[in-house]
DNA sequence: ATGCCGGGTCCTACCCGA
């Protein structure tokens, strides 16, 4: 079973690449970030035509997350539980499938509208955290997988890559990381590799690429029964390298 | 040293990302 996570970054813009990826890497499961379209925007039928059933949760500019998979699958939730009923930011898709609760997050970055922005992420990332122990409690395999904004250690960036007070490095914002894993949930790529750089982003500016200043955000955390069939999990840089990529690249994990 | 790139949209100057 293969399950994959990706910022694309518009899927508009990266359309044919999410379709070249799937039939070279041929994921079960796929979940998408930052899709920058409304839910009818989605092109669904390019990936259907590959035998992926889609759901789209859509938002015009901004955000936006979806789910490709091969196997038939029921939508839980197309927002994050325990948010305000007037939150309209797509970021969060739960589904059910193969005895399995999936879930794909665009986590909120928190750099910008100030402390205002970083109370945003964090009361995001306190919903989160909820969610995942009442599902863990319900002894479910659960996958939270996606693009967490959160780098959980300072293996996790390049030096220099970010200043320290950066959101994605903040106390705050690694507390709450770690939360998740507290209550149970295995950080997939670092059980397969427990040291060194996996980074899964790397800016478009001054050359962050060829210098290799990346980011470690993108993650797949596992419940006990799943993290016990684990056995292979690393993000794919070569998708860094194709033409007009994304600033994210695949992660994908292996379970048997 | 955040706005160097690259998305988005009120179509074009400005917002946003990490």
């Amino acid at each position: 079973m293969k399950i994959a996570t990706w910022n694309v970054n518009s899927i508009r813009q990266r359309e044919g690449h999410v379709q070249r990826w799937l039939q070279r890497c041929e994921p079960d499961v796929l979940f998408l970030q930052e899709i920058k379209c409304e839910t009818a925007a989605f092109p669904a039928k390019t990936y259907e035509a590959l035998g992926y059933t889609t759901e789209a949760v859509g938002q015009k500019s901004y955000n936006g997350v979806a789910v490709l998979t091969r196997q038939p699958f029921t939508v839980i939730h197309r927002a994050l539980p325990g948010l305000p009923e007037d939150d309209a930011q797509a970021r969060y898709i739960e589904i059910e499938t193969a005895g399995m609760t999936l879930i794909g997050i665009y986590l909120p970055n928190g750099n910008s509208r100030g402390e205002e922005g970083f109370a945003y992420k964090l009361a995001w990332m306190d919903c989160l955290i909820a969610r995942a122990k009442a599902l863990l409690e319900r002894d479910i395999p659960l996958v939270i997988t996606g693009d967490f904004n959160v780098c959980p250690t300072d293996d996790d960036f390049a030096p220099g890559a970010l200043s320290p007070d950066d959101a994605l490095v903040r106390l705050e914002s690694r507390q709450r990381f770690r939360s998740l894993i507290w209550s149970g949930l295995t950080d997939a790529v670092r059980a397969i590799h427990p040291h060194g750089a996996q980074y899964t982003f790397w800016d478009y500016q001054a050359g962050a690429w060829q210098r290799d200043l990346g980011l470690r955000i993108d993650h797949a955390l596992l419940s006990p029964t799943l993290a016990q069939r684990l056995f292979a999990a690393a993000p794919d840089r070569e998708e860094r390298a194709q033409a007009q990529p994304s600033d994210h690249v695949p992660v994908m994990i292996e379970l048997s």
